[in-house]
DNA sequence: CGACGTGTTGAGTGTGATCAACATCTGTGG
DNA sequence: CCACAGATGTTGATCACACTCAACACGTCG
Protein backbone atom coordinates (compact mmCIF):
# COMPACT_ATOMS: atom_id res chain seq x y z
CA UNK A 1 0.00 0.00 0.00
CA UNK A 2 2.20 3.27 -0.89
CA UNK A 3 1.29 6.37 -0.13
CA UNK A 4 2.11 8.83 -2.77
CA UNK A 5 -1.00 11.55 -3.14
CA UNK A 6 0.66 13.14 -5.79
CA UNK A 7 -0.03 10.77 -8.09
CA UNK A 8 -4.15 10.84 -7.49
CA UNK A 9 -6.33 12.53 -9.35
CA UNK A 10 -7.10 15.72 -6.23
CA UNK A 11 -8.73 16.13 -3.34
CA UNK A 12 -5.54 16.02 -1.57
CA UNK A 13 -6.37 15.11 2.76
CA UNK A 14 -10.06 14.58 1.75
CA UNK A 15 -11.49 13.80 5.33
CA UNK A 16 -13.66 11.15 3.52
CA UNK A 17 -11.22 8.80 2.50
CA UNK A 18 -10.18 9.36 5.60
CA UNK A 19 -12.39 7.75 7.01
CA UNK A 20 -13.60 5.10 4.36
CA UNK A 21 -10.63 2.38 3.28
CA UNK A 22 -10.44 2.03 0.35
CA UNK A 23 -8.67 -1.09 -2.43
CA UNK A 24 -5.27 -0.52 -3.23
CA UNK A 25 -6.38 0.33 -6.66
CA UNK A 26 -8.64 2.96 -5.45
CA UNK A 27 -6.70 4.46 -3.08
CA UNK A 28 -4.46 5.07 -5.80
CA UNK A 29 -6.56 6.81 -8.07
CA UNK A 30 -8.88 8.32 -4.94
CA UNK A 31 -12.47 8.23 -4.22
CA UNK A 32 -13.45 10.67 -6.88
CA UNK A 33 -13.24 8.02 -9.34
CA UNK A 34 -16.37 7.56 -8.77
CA UNK A 35 -16.92 11.65 -8.31
CA UNK A 36 -18.92 13.37 -10.62
CA UNK A 37 -18.70 17.15 -8.85
CA UNK A 38 -18.03 19.33 -6.09
CA UNK A 39 -20.48 21.68 -4.61
CA UNK A 40 -19.50 25.06 -2.07
CA UNK A 41 -22.04 26.63 -0.60
CA UNK A 42 -22.44 29.58 1.74
CA UNK A 43 -23.94 29.27 5.63
CA UNK A 44 -27.73 28.70 5.56
CA UNK A 45 -27.84 27.64 1.97
CA UNK A 46 -30.08 24.72 1.52
CA UNK A 47 -28.45 21.51 0.02
CA UNK A 48 -31.71 18.84 -0.66
CA UNK A 49 -35.13 20.04 -0.30
CA UNK A 50 -37.77 17.92 1.45
CA UNK A 51 -39.81 15.44 -1.40
CA UNK A 52 -37.10 16.62 -3.84
CA UNK A 53 -36.15 13.62 -6.58
CA UNK A 54 -32.54 13.67 -5.69
CA UNK A 55 -30.78 10.63 -7.41
CA UNK A 56 -27.22 12.31 -5.74
CA UNK A 57 -25.13 11.12 -3.06
CA UNK A 58 -22.99 13.59 -0.79
CA UNK A 59 -19.58 13.88 0.90
CA UNK A 60 -19.48 16.53 3.32
CA UNK A 61 -15.80 17.81 2.37
CA UNK A 62 -16.22 20.71 4.72
CA UNK A 63 -18.10 22.48 7.11
CA UNK A 64 -21.53 21.37 9.16
CA UNK A 65 -24.86 20.61 7.38
CA UNK A 66 -28.10 18.93 9.34
CA UNK A 67 -30.78 17.24 7.98
CA UNK A 68 -34.06 18.27 9.23
CA UNK A 69 -38.36 18.26 8.56
CA UNK A 70 -41.31 19.67 9.47
CA UNK A 71 -44.94 19.33 9.30
CA UNK A 72 -47.49 20.88 7.45
CA UNK A 73 -47.85 23.78 9.73
CA UNK A 74 -44.14 24.29 10.24
CA UNK A 75 -42.98 23.13 13.30
CA UNK A 76 -39.70 21.77 12.15
CA UNK A 77 -37.74 18.72 13.36
CA UNK A 78 -33.83 18.71 13.22
CA UNK A 79 -32.71 14.95 12.79
CA UNK A 80 -28.93 15.19 12.81
CA UNK A 81 -25.87 16.77 12.06
CA UNK A 82 -23.46 15.74 9.80
CA UNK A 83 -19.70 16.74 9.86
CA UNK A 84 -16.58 16.14 7.73
CA UNK A 85 -16.48 12.47 6.09
CA UNK A 86 -20.32 12.57 7.09
CA UNK A 87 -21.94 10.94 3.93
CA UNK A 88 -25.42 12.98 3.20
CA UNK A 89 -28.20 11.61 1.13
CA UNK A 90 -27.23 7.84 1.19
CA UNK A 91 -30.71 7.23 1.37
CA UNK A 92 -31.75 9.17 -1.12
CA UNK A 93 -29.97 7.68 -3.66
CA UNK A 94 -31.05 4.06 -2.67
CA UNK A 95 -34.40 5.07 -2.57
CA UNK A 96 -34.88 7.81 -5.37
CA UNK A 97 -36.98 10.51 -3.51
CA UNK A 98 -35.23 12.48 -0.32
CA UNK A 99 -37.82 12.72 2.90
CA UNK A 100 -35.94 15.20 4.51
CA UNK A 101 -34.12 18.86 3.84
CA UNK A 102 -30.72 19.25 4.43
CA UNK A 103 -29.29 22.32 4.75
CA UNK A 104 -25.88 24.27 5.08
CA UNK A 105 -24.93 25.04 8.57
CA UNK A 106 -21.49 26.85 8.33
CA UNK A 107 -19.80 27.22 4.45
CA UNK A 108 -19.75 23.63 3.13
CA UNK A 109 -17.94 21.72 0.33
CA UNK A 110 -19.69 19.15 -1.12
CA UNK A 111 -18.43 15.91 -3.06
CA UNK A 112 -21.02 14.78 -5.50
CA UNK A 113 -21.71 11.05 -6.53
CA UNK A 114 -24.64 10.02 -8.58
CA UNK A 115 -26.36 6.88 -8.39
CA UNK A 116 -24.82 5.19 -11.03
CA UNK A 117 -21.28 5.90 -9.93
CA UNK A 118 -22.54 4.06 -5.94
CA UNK A 119 -24.15 0.79 -8.40
CA UNK A 120 -20.27 0.86 -10.10
CA UNK A 121 -18.47 1.06 -6.71
CA UNK A 122 -20.74 -1.71 -5.05
CA UNK A 123 -19.86 -3.90 -8.66
CA UNK A 124 -16.40 -2.87 -8.92
CA UNK A 125 -15.10 -2.29 -5.58
CA UNK A 126 -17.02 -4.21 -2.98
CA UNK A 127 -14.91 -3.71 0.07
CA UNK A 128 -15.40 0.08 -0.24
CA UNK A 129 -19.02 -0.03 -1.26
CA UNK A 130 -18.89 -1.93 2.46
CA UNK A 131 -16.93 1.00 3.82
CA UNK A 132 -19.46 3.48 2.57
CA UNK A 133 -22.53 1.42 4.36
CA UNK A 134 -20.24 0.97 7.63
CA UNK A 135 -19.10 4.35 7.64
CA UNK A 136 -23.40 5.36 7.10
CA UNK A 137 -24.18 3.08 9.92
CA UNK A 138 -21.84 4.98 12.30
CA UNK A 139 -23.92 8.18 11.06
CA UNK A 140 -27.22 6.64 11.53
CA UNK A 141 -26.16 4.63 14.98
CA UNK A 142 -26.67 8.29 16.61
CA UNK A 143 -30.76 8.37 14.96
CA UNK A 144 -31.47 5.02 18.11
CA UNK A 145 -29.12 7.43 20.91
CA UNK A 146 -31.47 10.83 19.61
CA UNK A 147 -34.85 9.43 20.07
CA UNK A 148 -33.73 7.90 23.02
CA UNK A 149 -33.37 11.48 24.50
CA UNK A 150 -36.25 13.17 22.54
CA UNK A 151 -38.66 10.82 24.05
CA UNK A 152 -36.94 10.02 27.84
CA UNK A 153 -34.26 12.30 29.08
CA UNK A 154 -35.61 15.98 30.42
CA UNK A 155 -34.75 18.87 29.18
CA UNK A 156 -31.47 19.49 30.84
CA UNK A 157 -30.42 15.97 30.61
CA UNK A 158 -31.67 15.80 26.88
CA UNK A 159 -29.32 19.37 26.23
CA UNK A 160 -26.42 17.89 28.51
CA UNK A 161 -26.70 15.11 25.80
CA UNK A 162 -27.00 16.38 22.90
CA UNK A 163 -23.92 19.59 23.64
CA UNK A 164 -21.64 16.31 24.49
CA UNK A 165 -22.83 14.84 21.44
CA UNK A 166 -21.84 17.50 19.28
CA UNK A 167 -18.48 18.20 21.02
CA UNK A 168 -17.41 14.69 20.36
CA UNK A 169 -18.16 15.12 16.96
CA UNK A 170 -16.96 18.35 16.05
CA UNK A 171 -13.62 17.69 18.08
CA UNK A 172 -12.04 15.38 15.88
CA UNK A 173 -12.82 17.10 12.60
CA UNK A 174 -11.09 20.07 14.21
CA UNK A 175 -14.05 21.79 15.10
CA UNK A 176 -14.37 22.90 18.60
CA UNK A 177 -10.95 24.23 19.77
CA UNK A 178 -10.39 24.94 23.33
CA UNK A 179 -14.24 23.58 23.38
CA UNK A 180 -15.73 26.63 21.32
CA UNK A 181 -17.82 25.09 18.40
CA UNK A 182 -16.45 26.81 15.04
CA UNK A 183 -20.57 26.49 13.74
CA UNK A 184 -23.06 28.80 14.20
CA UNK A 185 -24.90 26.95 16.46
CA UNK A 186 -28.15 28.99 17.55
CA UNK A 187 -30.85 28.03 20.48
CA UNK A 188 -33.23 27.72 17.94
CA UNK A 189 -31.20 24.93 16.83
CA UNK A 190 -30.81 23.30 19.69
CA UNK A 191 -34.97 23.72 20.46
CA UNK A 192 -35.84 21.69 16.85
CA UNK A 193 -33.78 18.82 17.56
CA UNK A 194 -34.60 18.34 20.92
CA UNK A 195 -38.38 18.89 20.43
CA UNK A 196 -38.59 21.57 22.80
CA UNK A 197 -39.46 25.59 22.88
CA UNK A 198 -36.77 27.99 22.36
CA UNK A 199 -37.87 29.70 25.58
CA UNK A 200 -37.52 26.82 27.71
CA UNK A 201 -34.02 25.85 25.78
CA UNK A 202 -33.04 29.28 27.01
CA UNK A 203 -33.86 28.81 30.62
CA UNK A 204 -32.11 24.91 29.86
CA UNK A 205 -28.64 26.57 28.61
CA UNK A 206 -28.74 28.74 31.39
CA UNK A 207 -29.51 26.30 33.90
CA UNK A 208 -26.32 24.33 31.72
CA UNK A 209 -23.97 27.22 32.69
CA UNK A 210 -25.24 27.83 35.94
CA UNK A 211 -23.50 24.25 36.45
CA UNK A 212 -20.08 25.09 35.10
CA UNK A 213 -20.39 22.58 32.08
CA UNK A 214 -20.64 25.19 29.11
CA UNK A 215 -21.10 28.36 28.27
CA UNK A 216 -23.20 30.30 25.60
CA UNK A 217 -21.80 32.79 23.15
CA UNK A 218 -22.99 34.73 20.49
CA UNK A 219 -24.48 31.86 18.36
CA UNK A 220 -22.19 29.12 19.76
CA UNK A 221 -21.40 27.03 22.41
CA UNK A 222 -18.57 26.47 24.85
CA UNK A 223 -18.02 22.79 26.53
CA UNK A 224 -16.97 23.36 29.64
CA UNK A 225 -16.85 19.99 31.52
CA UNK A 226 -17.29 17.30 28.58
CA UNK A 227 -17.72 14.46 31.34
CA UNK A 228 -19.74 16.49 33.64
CA UNK A 229 -22.18 16.57 30.25
CA UNK A 230 -22.31 13.09 29.90
CA UNK A 231 -22.52 12.09 33.81
CA UNK A 232 -26.02 14.28 33.61
CA UNK A 233 -27.50 13.04 30.88
CA UNK A 234 -26.39 9.15 31.32
CA UNK A 235 -24.60 8.47 28.32
CA UNK A 236 -21.15 6.51 28.01
CA UNK A 237 -20.34 9.01 24.79
CA UNK A 238 -19.80 7.88 21.34
CA UNK A 239 -16.91 5.59 21.82
CA UNK A 240 -13.89 4.59 20.32
CA UNK A 241 -14.75 2.57 17.73
CA UNK A 242 -16.79 5.65 16.36
CA UNK A 243 -13.96 7.53 15.27
CA UNK A 244 -11.70 4.89 13.82
CA UNK A 245 -11.33 4.29 9.69
CA UNK A 246 -12.91 1.86 8.19
CA UNK B 1 -35.14 -16.19 -14.90
CA UNK B 2 -36.91 -19.40 -13.69
CA UNK B 3 -38.39 -20.14 -10.73
CA UNK B 4 -38.89 -23.33 -9.53
CA UNK B 5 -38.73 -23.33 -6.23
CA UNK B 6 -38.42 -26.94 -5.50
CA UNK B 7 -34.79 -26.61 -6.64
CA UNK B 8 -33.50 -24.26 -3.47
CA UNK B 9 -31.80 -25.66 -0.67
CA UNK B 10 -35.13 -24.35 1.78
CA UNK B 11 -37.10 -21.64 2.68
CA UNK B 12 -39.85 -21.60 0.72
CA UNK B 13 -42.23 -18.92 0.29
CA UNK B 14 -39.74 -16.91 2.22
CA UNK B 15 -40.73 -13.28 3.55
CA UNK B 16 -37.08 -11.73 2.80
CA UNK B 17 -36.87 -13.19 -0.74
CA UNK B 18 -39.51 -11.61 -1.70
CA UNK B 19 -38.76 -8.36 -0.87
CA UNK B 20 -34.38 -8.55 -1.92
CA UNK B 21 -34.23 -9.58 -5.47
CA UNK B 22 -31.04 -11.86 -5.85
CA UNK B 23 -29.11 -12.21 -8.63
CA UNK B 24 -29.94 -15.94 -10.90
CA UNK B 25 -27.64 -17.88 -8.91
CA UNK B 26 -28.32 -16.70 -5.46
CA UNK B 27 -32.27 -16.92 -6.53
CA UNK B 28 -31.75 -20.32 -7.60
CA UNK B 29 -29.91 -21.54 -4.40
CA UNK B 30 -31.58 -19.10 -2.45
CA UNK B 31 -30.60 -15.91 0.51
CA UNK B 32 -30.28 -19.06 2.21
CA UNK B 33 -26.52 -19.90 0.87
CA UNK B 34 -25.35 -17.63 3.07
CA UNK B 35 -27.34 -18.35 5.93
CA UNK B 36 -25.77 -20.35 8.88
CA UNK B 37 -28.73 -20.74 11.42
CA UNK B 38 -32.65 -20.69 12.65
CA UNK B 39 -33.93 -19.71 15.44
CA UNK B 40 -37.68 -19.76 16.56
CA UNK B 41 -38.30 -17.92 19.29
CA UNK B 42 -41.98 -17.52 21.75
CA UNK B 43 -43.54 -14.17 22.58
CA UNK B 44 -41.72 -11.64 24.66
CA UNK B 45 -38.11 -13.42 24.26
CA UNK B 46 -35.49 -11.17 24.65
CA UNK B 47 -33.43 -11.71 20.67
CA UNK B 48 -30.46 -9.23 21.49
CA UNK B 49 -29.39 -7.64 24.37
CA UNK B 50 -27.77 -4.05 24.22
CA UNK B 51 -24.23 -4.11 24.56
CA UNK B 52 -23.54 -7.38 23.50
CA UNK B 53 -20.93 -8.32 21.24
CA UNK B 54 -23.78 -9.72 18.51
CA UNK B 55 -21.96 -10.33 15.30
CA UNK B 56 -25.04 -11.85 13.58
CA UNK B 57 -27.25 -10.74 11.36
CA UNK B 58 -30.98 -11.25 11.22
CA UNK B 59 -34.10 -11.58 8.96
CA UNK B 60 -37.18 -11.99 10.42
CA UNK B 61 -38.92 -14.87 8.77
CA UNK B 62 -42.07 -14.68 10.93
CA UNK B 63 -43.41 -13.04 13.54
CA UNK B 64 -43.08 -9.27 14.88
CA UNK B 65 -40.18 -7.58 16.96
CA UNK B 66 -39.44 -4.48 18.37
CA UNK B 67 -35.51 -2.80 19.00
CA UNK B 68 -35.20 -0.58 22.20
CA UNK B 69 -32.91 0.79 24.69
CA UNK B 70 -33.30 2.28 28.14
CA UNK B 71 -31.86 4.61 30.72
CA UNK B 72 -30.22 3.26 34.02
CA UNK B 73 -33.11 4.20 35.83
CA UNK B 74 -35.41 1.92 33.82
CA UNK B 75 -36.97 4.48 31.34
CA UNK B 76 -37.56 2.56 27.97
CA UNK B 77 -37.40 3.68 24.45
CA UNK B 78 -38.98 1.95 21.84
CA UNK B 79 -36.96 2.89 18.45
CA UNK B 80 -38.54 0.73 15.85
CA UNK B 81 -40.75 -2.32 15.18
CA UNK B 82 -39.59 -5.24 12.59
CA UNK B 83 -42.33 -6.90 10.65
CA UNK B 84 -41.47 -10.38 8.07
CA UNK B 85 -38.93 -9.32 5.40
CA UNK B 86 -37.22 -7.28 7.52
CA UNK B 87 -33.77 -7.05 9.01
CA UNK B 88 -32.32 -7.06 12.47
CA UNK B 89 -29.30 -6.30 13.65
CA UNK B 90 -27.16 -4.72 10.63
CA UNK B 91 -25.47 -2.23 11.78
CA UNK B 92 -24.33 -4.81 14.40
CA UNK B 93 -23.12 -7.12 12.39
CA UNK B 94 -21.33 -4.15 10.50
CA UNK B 95 -20.00 -2.21 14.01
CA UNK B 96 -19.27 -5.64 16.26
CA UNK B 97 -21.63 -4.26 18.79
CA UNK B 98 -25.37 -3.61 19.21
CA UNK B 99 -26.30 -0.34 21.11
CA UNK B 100 -30.00 -1.57 21.31
CA UNK B 101 -31.98 -4.71 22.59
CA UNK B 102 -34.39 -6.42 20.53
CA UNK B 103 -37.52 -8.40 21.67
CA UNK B 104 -40.19 -10.42 20.24
CA UNK B 105 -43.27 -9.63 20.12
CA UNK B 106 -45.30 -12.32 18.94
CA UNK B 107 -43.72 -16.09 18.37
CA UNK B 108 -40.80 -15.39 15.72
CA UNK B 109 -38.67 -17.30 13.56
CA UNK B 110 -35.12 -15.81 12.74
CA UNK B 111 -32.92 -16.30 9.95
CA UNK B 112 -29.16 -16.21 11.39
CA UNK B 113 -26.40 -14.52 9.13
CA UNK B 114 -22.84 -14.61 10.03
CA UNK B 115 -20.72 -11.58 9.72
CA UNK B 116 -18.69 -13.46 7.61
CA UNK B 117 -21.45 -14.48 5.35
CA UNK B 118 -22.48 -10.56 5.08
CA UNK B 119 -18.99 -9.58 4.21
CA UNK B 120 -19.05 -12.78 1.32
CA UNK B 121 -22.27 -11.41 0.05
CA UNK B 122 -20.43 -7.98 -0.46
CA UNK B 123 -17.98 -9.81 -2.41
CA UNK B 124 -19.78 -12.08 -4.66
CA UNK B 125 -22.90 -10.86 -5.41
CA UNK B 126 -22.97 -7.19 -5.15
CA UNK B 127 -26.42 -7.01 -6.35
CA UNK B 128 -27.71 -8.99 -4.09
CA UNK B 129 -25.37 -6.72 -1.28
CA UNK B 130 -27.48 -3.20 -2.69
CA UNK B 131 -30.84 -4.87 -2.22
CA UNK B 132 -29.82 -6.30 1.69
CA UNK B 133 -28.81 -2.18 1.94
CA UNK B 134 -31.91 -0.86 -0.03
CA UNK B 135 -33.98 -2.78 2.19
CA UNK B 136 -32.01 -1.41 5.39
CA UNK B 137 -32.48 2.46 4.24
CA UNK B 138 -35.75 1.59 3.80
CA UNK B 139 -36.91 0.39 7.66
CA UNK B 140 -34.32 2.81 8.47
CA UNK B 141 -36.15 5.73 6.52
CA UNK B 142 -39.26 5.47 9.52
CA UNK B 143 -37.06 6.61 12.07
CA UNK B 144 -36.92 10.40 10.80
CA UNK B 145 -40.77 9.89 10.96
CA UNK B 146 -40.79 8.50 14.66
CA UNK B 147 -38.34 11.53 15.21
CA UNK B 148 -40.63 14.43 14.37
CA UNK B 149 -43.53 12.42 15.85
CA UNK B 150 -41.97 12.40 19.14
CA UNK B 151 -40.33 15.96 18.88
CA UNK B 152 -42.85 17.74 17.67
CA UNK B 153 -46.27 15.91 16.95
CA UNK B 154 -49.09 16.21 20.22
CA UNK B 155 -49.87 13.15 22.02
CA UNK B 156 -53.10 13.22 19.60
CA UNK B 157 -51.09 13.40 16.20
CA UNK B 158 -48.12 11.00 17.51
CA UNK B 159 -50.75 8.55 18.84
CA UNK B 160 -52.46 8.54 14.95
CA UNK B 161 -49.50 8.51 13.02
CA UNK B 162 -47.87 5.24 15.00
CA UNK B 163 -50.99 3.00 14.45
CA UNK B 164 -51.41 4.08 10.90
CA UNK B 165 -47.53 3.10 10.03
CA UNK B 166 -48.35 0.04 12.71
CA UNK B 167 -51.03 -0.81 10.52
CA UNK B 168 -49.73 0.00 6.78
CA UNK B 169 -46.83 -2.49 7.83
CA UNK B 170 -48.61 -4.88 9.10
CA UNK B 171 -50.96 -5.27 6.48
CA UNK B 172 -49.10 -6.49 3.57
CA UNK B 173 -47.87 -9.15 6.17
CA UNK B 174 -51.02 -10.17 6.65
CA UNK B 175 -50.94 -9.19 9.86
CA UNK B 176 -53.96 -7.06 9.91
CA UNK B 177 -57.08 -9.15 8.64
CA UNK B 178 -59.75 -6.46 9.06
CA UNK B 179 -57.65 -3.90 10.48
CA UNK B 180 -57.24 -5.91 13.74
CA UNK B 181 -53.62 -6.40 15.05
CA UNK B 182 -52.86 -10.04 15.08
CA UNK B 183 -49.48 -9.37 17.64
CA UNK B 184 -50.05 -8.26 21.11
CA UNK B 185 -49.51 -4.49 21.31
CA UNK B 186 -50.12 -2.87 24.45
CA UNK B 187 -50.53 0.12 25.99
CA UNK B 188 -47.05 0.09 27.37
CA UNK B 189 -45.63 -0.52 23.95
CA UNK B 190 -46.97 2.61 22.46
CA UNK B 191 -45.88 4.93 25.60
CA UNK B 192 -42.33 3.80 25.13
CA UNK B 193 -42.95 4.12 21.54
CA UNK B 194 -43.89 7.95 21.47
CA UNK B 195 -42.11 8.87 25.15
CA UNK B 196 -45.31 9.44 26.78
CA UNK B 197 -46.75 8.12 30.04
CA UNK B 198 -48.89 4.77 29.89
CA UNK B 199 -51.87 7.20 31.55
CA UNK B 200 -52.17 9.62 29.19
CA UNK B 201 -51.88 6.91 26.51
CA UNK B 202 -54.78 5.28 28.03
CA UNK B 203 -56.59 8.84 27.63
CA UNK B 204 -55.23 9.40 24.31
CA UNK B 205 -56.23 5.99 22.72
CA UNK B 206 -59.59 6.78 24.34
CA UNK B 207 -59.88 10.03 22.42
CA UNK B 208 -59.12 8.20 19.18
CA UNK B 209 -61.85 6.08 19.41
CA UNK B 210 -64.38 8.28 20.43
CA UNK B 211 -63.15 10.11 17.08
CA UNK B 212 -64.32 6.42 15.44
CA UNK B 213 -60.53 5.90 14.54
CA UNK B 214 -59.77 3.55 16.16
CA UNK B 215 -61.17 0.53 18.53
CA UNK B 216 -59.11 -0.64 21.20
CA UNK B 217 -59.58 -4.34 22.43
CA UNK B 218 -57.71 -6.94 24.91
CA UNK B 219 -54.01 -6.29 23.78
CA UNK B 220 -54.53 -5.08 20.46
CA UNK B 221 -55.93 -2.10 18.32
CA UNK B 222 -58.55 -2.22 15.53
CA UNK B 223 -57.98 0.49 12.83
CA UNK B 224 -61.01 2.23 11.84
CA UNK B 225 -59.99 4.70 9.92
CA UNK B 226 -56.66 4.86 8.99
CA UNK B 227 -57.08 8.12 6.14
CA UNK B 228 -58.51 9.63 9.00
CA UNK B 229 -55.45 8.71 11.27
CA UNK B 230 -53.28 9.91 8.33
CA UNK B 231 -54.87 12.90 8.26
CA UNK B 232 -54.89 13.91 11.32
CA UNK B 233 -51.22 13.22 11.92
CA UNK B 234 -50.50 15.15 8.66
CA UNK B 235 -48.62 12.35 7.43
CA UNK B 236 -48.73 10.98 3.81
CA UNK B 237 -47.89 7.54 4.62
CA UNK B 238 -45.19 5.08 3.04
CA UNK B 239 -46.09 5.68 0.08
CA UNK B 240 -45.88 2.91 -2.89
CA UNK B 241 -42.35 2.46 -2.99
CA UNK B 242 -41.33 1.27 0.47
CA UNK B 243 -43.79 -2.46 -0.35
CA UNK B 244 -41.98 -2.69 -3.55
CA UNK B 245 -39.28 -5.45 -4.31
CA UNK B 246 -35.54 -4.33 -4.35
C1' DC C 1 -56.43 -18.74 45.96
C1' DG C 2 -52.96 -14.93 45.18
C1' DA C 3 -49.72 -12.80 41.97
C1' DC C 4 -49.14 -10.51 37.90
C1' DG C 5 -49.96 -8.03 33.69
C1' DT C 6 -53.06 -5.01 31.55
C1' DG C 7 -56.40 -1.50 31.25
C1' DT C 8 -59.18 2.40 33.45
C1' DT C 9 -60.29 6.50 36.07
C1' DG C 10 -59.72 10.48 39.46
C1' DA C 11 -57.05 14.12 41.73
C1' DG C 12 -53.22 17.03 42.23
C1' DT C 13 -48.76 18.53 40.36
C1' DG C 14 -45.21 20.24 37.34
C1' DT C 15 -42.51 20.58 33.26
C1' DG C 16 -42.51 22.90 29.46
C1' DA C 17 -45.60 25.83 26.08
C1' DT C 18 -47.46 30.23 24.92
C1' DC C 19 -47.74 35.14 24.90
C1' DA C 20 -45.42 39.27 25.44
C1' DA C 21 -41.91 42.61 25.89
C1' DC C 22 -37.30 44.08 25.37
C1' DA C 23 -32.04 44.10 24.52
C1' DT C 24 -28.41 43.35 21.18
C1' DC C 25 -26.29 43.07 17.02
C1' DT C 26 -26.20 42.88 11.95
C1' DG C 27 -27.01 44.47 7.65
C1' DT C 28 -29.58 47.66 4.45
C1' DG C 29 -31.16 51.66 2.45
C1' DG C 30 -32.09 56.56 2.74
C1' DC D 1 -25.14 59.37 9.84
C1' DC D 2 -29.54 57.64 11.03
C1' DA D 3 -33.80 54.70 10.56
C1' DC D 4 -35.27 50.43 9.95
C1' DA D 5 -35.89 45.49 9.61
C1' DG D 6 -34.49 40.96 10.90
C1' DA D 7 -32.15 37.45 13.55
C1' DT D 8 -30.84 36.11 18.03
C1' DG D 9 -31.00 36.01 22.87
C1' DT D 10 -33.31 37.09 27.48
C1' DT D 11 -36.83 37.50 31.01
C1' DG D 12 -41.57 37.58 33.22
C1' DA D 13 -46.36 35.97 33.56
C1' DT D 14 -49.78 32.71 32.62
C1' DC D 15 -51.56 28.42 30.84
C1' DA D 16 -52.08 23.57 29.64
C1' DC D 17 -50.57 19.21 28.28
C1' DA D 18 -48.79 15.52 30.18
C1' DC D 19 -46.79 13.35 34.60
C1' DT D 20 -47.23 11.22 39.10
C1' DC D 21 -49.64 9.00 42.62
C1' DA D 22 -53.37 6.24 43.76
C1' DA D 23 -56.97 3.05 43.52
C1' DC D 24 -59.58 -0.43 41.26
C1' DA D 25 -61.46 -3.87 37.56
C1' DC D 26 -60.46 -7.71 34.91
C1' DG D 27 -58.13 -11.51 32.89
C1' DT D 28 -54.63 -15.29 32.97
C1' DC D 29 -51.66 -18.32 35.13
C1' DG D 30 -49.12 -20.62 38.70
Amino acid sequence: MDDRPAERNGCPDCPIEGRVRLSPENHRFGLDRFKTGEIDLGAGAGIVLEGAREPNLFALARGVAFRHKSLADGRRQILGYAFPGDFLGLRGALLGEMQHSIDAMSAVRLCVFDRAGLLRMFATDPGAAYAVVRRAAKDESILDENLLSIGRRTALESAAYLLALLHQRARPAGLAPEGRFAFPLTQQHVADTLGLSIVHINRTLKRLAELELIAWLDRGCVIRDEAGLLDLAGWTGLGEAFHQVG
